[in-house]
DNA sequence: AAACGGACCAACCGCTCACAG
DNA sequence: ACTGTGAGCGGTTGGTCCGTT
């Protein structure tokens, strides 16, 4: 007999979150901060636990989340990590801010793997297929000396007399040993702690949006690509608009995010055809579900065509206007449009 | 049009680690 | 030193999509 869930044990929700469920962790979550994930689901009135609470929030709802595909400098930049750090999907998602490491982690296993593959090169070992074949056998022969798996490039210390070691380089990258790193957080990813730190009992802090654009790696793509600090989530679409008539009712088991922003698109679509405005009118069809796959739609509202090469997401597109004047962009519509709900977190931005 | 199978991705599970008592 | 609890991580699963036959 296996050991029972949480879930399980406390009669809780599991599968896929409803659009309410959304609303509820991410009005809570903006409001009053990650305290204790086990009691978040009570305080916020949901029917899972706290793990599957903290797994959505991660995942899904942080609002610093980068949506969309893999840049080729992200796609290089996660083979060459998972050369240094091997499988270890949190430490690759802290050098890589708004993914995530579940997200890394598919994307490695349905994408770079065969890529790499189809390379010649041993995703494993990150070595041509036939070398690593025979390291391997090597390594089975040589059973008796036992080598830590280290990536190219490094002494090949055992980790006693490596007590001291310096970062190195790596195609460029910094890099810290592997023991090192374990030990060493480069820094918290999601910034829940600074989040946290700039709750206070009014609600959300403005300032957490300015600790957000220091980032070491945001501030390499700032130098190249000036990001205007106004801006922020503002326009972020507003969680609270909800038009449940739309959506399916009671079971959310069919709710992919596929299948919304299949939904989306048609919303879009016929709004686009009806009137230019419309998409703002339509604006409260739009669900928290809706909004995180709101990329891809405007992808074609704005090119008209599916964008398969690597542009600048709506986000960044939006961030890189200079003018502080959005008000013809159709999300920043939607947000005002919709700041007269219930609780706008992105008003006290 | 239906069946099938691979690809993709969200979410779960179980383990380890850190920390407080 | 031990124990309990919560957080975090990585592996795995299951559902859906989508292309092919």
């Amino acid at each position: 007999m296996g050991r029972n869930s949480c879930c399980v044990k406390q009669k809780l929700r599991k599968g896929l979150w409803s659009p309410e469920e959304d609303e509820k962790l991410y009005n809570y979550i903006t409001r009053f901060g990650v305290g204790c994930w086990s009691s978040v689901p009570k305080l916020a009135g949901l029917q899972r636990c706290g793990k599957s609470c903290r797994l959505r929030w991660i995942n899904y709802l942080r609002p610093d989340l980068k949506r969309g595909m893999f840049s080729q400098e992200e796609e290089d930049m996660i083979i060459t990590l998972h050369e240094a750090l091997g499988n270890r999907w949190a430490q690759i998602a802290a050098q890589l801010p708004g993914r995530t490491d579940n997200e890394i982690k598919n994307f490695w296993n349905s994408c770079l793997k065969k890529k790499l593959i189809k390379q010649g090169i041993d995703p494993n070992t990150h070595r041509p297929i036939n070398e690593a074949q025979l390291k391997d056998e090597k390594d089975c022969a040589d059973s008796a000396s036992l080598q830590i798996l280290q990536p190219r490039g490094l002494p090949n210390l055992a980790p006693s007399t490596r007590k001291e070691q310096e970062p190195y380089q790596l195609n460029g990258i910094l890099c810290i040993d592997r023991d090192n790193f374990t030990s060493k957080q480069a820094y918290d990813p999601l910034f829940l702690s600074e989040f946290q730190a700039n709750v206070d009992a009014d609600g959300y802090q403005s300032n957490f949006l300015s600790h957000c654009q220091l980032r070491p790696y945001e501030q390499n793509q700032i130098e190249g690509n000036p990001i205007n600090p106004s801006c922020g989530f503002n326009s972020m679409p507003n969680l609270t608009s909800f038009d449940h008539q739309n959506m399916i009712d009671g079971e959310y088991s069919d709710n992919s995010a596929s299948r919304m922003s299949k939904y989306l698109m048609n919303e879009a679509k016929e709004s686009s055809s009806n009137s230019n405005n419309n998409v703002i009118d339509n604006a409260g069809t739009f669900s928290w579900d809706a909004g995180n796959k709101l990329d891809s739609m405007f992808q074609f509202q704005f090119s008209g065509i599916q964008i398969e090469e690597r542009k600048p997401s709506p986000w960044q597109e939006l961030h890189n206007q200079s003018s502080g004047d959005y008000s013809n962009y159709p999300l920043t519509a939607l947000s005002q449009e919709l700041s007269g709900t219930t609780l706008d977190v992105f008003q006290q931005m």
